[in-house]
Formats: structure tokens, C-alpha cells, sequence
DNA sequence: TAATAAGTTGACACTTTGGTCAGGTTTTGT
DNA sequence: ACAAAACCTGACCAAAGTGTCAACTTATTA
């Protein structure tokens, strides 16, 4: 089996860690926690079993490692609701970059659906907490928008779990969403066609008549 | 341990089988199909272990039976989209009920989200075909409301998708609405707000102006 | 280049797992 | 009451699981 080699620069450790987190993200992401074997992680990045506690004192450490990783990744994909925008815009960027970075990260995205269903049991308070204050940003912004009538009332952390819950669909469910759409598997314009009619159906269910 | 006594002429075959599979169900939601441990269903349902292998031969028997059961259960409760209602009237119809099934049904719920991450691997053909012509029927209707005017025109995959994201959301992701909702457990107060924010929302996104 | 640090690994210890089985007890039909 | 059927279960396997370790090789640094 041909060793994958290094990226130019990359230290040993550093690759030997990227291909452990890669084989668990895909593998924790299928198999949940107590389902995934760290061999099959092993074995899937090509290292050997004792190879991967040679970096990793033990599973939990590999899946909060991932946890945290995954949660960066969010922040930096969803900036898009600020109070500055017009409501459409913001609705339509948020959606399309949500999608986009679900499409992107598909096991991640199941990840994190996994840990939840799971009980969140690895998802630490303060990570907790971070998701509540991004929240309760984008809330206020809502909010705001309503005060200034630029949106109709509608209860915002509903309006944001609707938004949320249809645009991880695709990743999390992606064999049922398949079967729904008719297509054997989803593609690009499958994702482009999800966030025009969610943005088109929110924004007409939102925006006051003119 | 007192034993759980027999409803009435509940037979012991009968009772025993309610019993594994109760306890099934939520285990295999909770940790997934390679996750669960049979010594660990056998615990919740107060039989030994191989008193649970004398009803069923293996881990996936368990498995699959559940899976049938479950299906079962949304046929019944999911029955609202038909032609000759109102599309006002289907479509929150048809978001009450899902949401009332999965608030009563959260273990299954999230049993079913577990088995479609997981790869879907436990899923007959024959369910997902079941699956789809289901979807294929509301398809029909609300085309049909398409051309006569009575809904704007939608792709109606991707709107049923947002439907079922959106429904399904509160059960599967509990913990995290409930803290969107800064609440510490959901209530069914907070069912009924849901159903009334994307009932509105979607209503409002896809019915004609006046 | 020599010493030290970092990385590698086969083999091992110990635990848990799915599943079996022989022989017991209880329920049922007649 | 008695036999047959249904039910129950402690003890047991082989396989698979997590994590350890001592001895080895490769990289780094002065």
C-alpha cells in the first residue's frame, strides 16, 4: 500500500494526526461512539492500532478532538445574519452557506447528528453555550427586524430550528433525501434547488406583502 | 427487582417480545446499531440474556423487527394530504400529526435518524420503496394543487423535505431546541408553538396572495 | 557524528461481546 | 393428574474489543 505522503512542510505528527482525525470523522460519523473500534480507525488511516494511541490516549480523546474541530468549522461557515443586511439577503446567503458547508462536510454534519442523538454526551458545556449565544445573536437580529417591520412576527427560534433542521436534512438524511428527489444520489444542483425553495418558501412565509 | 406484571391476558410470549422490543428501542436509538449491546437490552428489559435470545435468534432480528414496528407506526399517524382537502387545511393537518407522532414516539424517531446516518444498512428495499411511493402520493396532490391555482409553484420534493426536516428536528435534536428555545426540556406547549411557527411560515410561502 | 528525541510496532494482557447449550421450571391441553 | 409444550437461565465459548509495553527504527539537534 503506497504511504500517503507528506504535504510539503508537514511534520510527521501533525500528518499522522490529520489521518487519524479524517479515518474517525468518517467512521464515528457512521458507527456513533460506542460503535466505532479504534482499529477500524487504525486500519482506515492506515496506521497501526498502536500507532494511534502512540498520539491519542484513548477513544474519547480522539472524538473530542473531532468534536472540537467540527465546531470550529461552523463558525467560520455562518456569519450571514447581521443586522446590516436586508433580511432576503441574509435568509439567502445563510441558507446557501449552510447547505453548501453541510454538502462539504457531509460526515461531520452526521457527526454532530450523532452526538446528539447519542445525548450529547461528549459536547461539553461551554461548547453548549457557545451554540445558545450564536443563537441568541441571530435572535436579536430577528428581532430586531420585526420591531422594525421589515419582517413579518414570527416566533424567531422557531423560524431558526425550521432553517436549520431543513438545511442538515440533506447531509444527515442524504439516502432518504435521495429517495424523496427520485435521484440515485444528490449532486450539486440538488443542493442548489433545496436552498432556492427554502429560501423562496421562508422568504414568501416572512417577508410583509407589499 | 419486582417483576412487571402481565396486562391482562397478555400472554408471556407476548409480553416478553413487548419487553425487548421497548427496551430495544431505546437502546438502539441511544448508541446505534453497533453500539448496543444485547446484555444491555436484556438489563432493561429484566430478562436475562438468554432468555432474550430464546424470542429472538440474533441482534439483528431484534433490529429489524423494530424497524418494521416503526414503520408501521407513521403510516398511521400520516394520512392528511389528500386531494380533496384544502391545501390550508392538509398541510397543518399533516405538521400536527407528524409532530405530535414524534414528541409521543422519540425513541423511535431518532431510532429511525440513527439508521439512515448509520448508512441505512437495515432498511429493506422494500420500506424505501414504501417510502417513496408515500412521497410519490403527496407529490401527486400537491402538484395537482399547483395547477389548479391553489398553492404557488413549488418543487414539491424539496418543500415535503422541509416538512419533514422541520418535524422531525424537535425529537431527534432535543437537546439542542431546547437550548435554542432556552428552555432546559421541551414541552408540548413548545410542539404546538412549532407546529404553529412553520405551519404560518409555510402557509404564507406558498399559498397565492389575495 | 553522536546523542537524544520522536516515531513505530508486534505481541500481549485483560475485558466485553454475540451467541450457545444442557438441563431446569412452569404452563397448558386433555 | 400427567405428558407435552413453552419457558427460563447459569455457565460457557470463541471472537473481538481497548489499551499497554518493550524493543526497535527514524528524525533532529548541537
Amino acid at each position: 500500500m503506497p504511504r500517503e505522503h507528506n504535504e510539503p512542510d508537514e511534520k510527521i505528527r501533525e500528518r499522522n494526526i490529520r489521518l487519524i482525525i479524517k479515518a474517525g470523522i468518517e467512521i464515528f460519523s457512521r458507527k456513533g461512539y460506542d460503535g466505532t473500534r479504534i482499529a477500524e480507525i487504525a486500519e482506515a488511516s492506515g496506521l497501526p492500532k498502536a500507532n494511534v494511541y502512540y498520539y491519542f490516549s484513548s477513544k474519547e480523546q480522539i472524538y473530542t478532538a473531532i468534536i472540537a474541530h467540527l465546531l470550529d468549522g461552523w463558525d467560520n461557515a455562518l456569519k450571514f445574519i447581521t443586522a446590516d443586511r436586508e433580511p432576503a439577503d441574509a435568509f439567502r446567503l445563510y441558507i446557501r452557506a449552510k447547505l453548501d458547508y453541510t454538502r462539504k462536510n457531509i460526515a461531520e454534519t452526521r457527526l454532530f447528528a450523532s452526538e446528539i442523538i447519542q445525548g450529547a454526551r461528549f459536547l461539553k458545556k461551554k461548547d453548549r453555550q457557545h451554540i445558545r449565544d450564536v443563537t441568541d445573536k441571530h435572535v436579536a437580529v430577528i428581532e430586531g427586524w420585526i420591531a422594525e417591520g421589515k419582517i413579518l412576527p414570527v416566533d424567531p427560534r422557531h423560524l431558526f430550528i425550521m432553517l436549520w433542521a431543513s438545511t442538515q436534512f440533506y447531509a444527515e438524511f442524504e439516502p432518504i433525501a435521495a429517495d424523496g428527489l427520485k435521484k440515485s444520489r444528490l449532486k450539486v444542483e440538488d443542493y442548489e434547488m433545496a436552498a432556492q425553495t427554502i429560501a423562496e418558501t421562508v422568504l414568501r412565509g416572512v417577508l410583509p406583502r407589499e
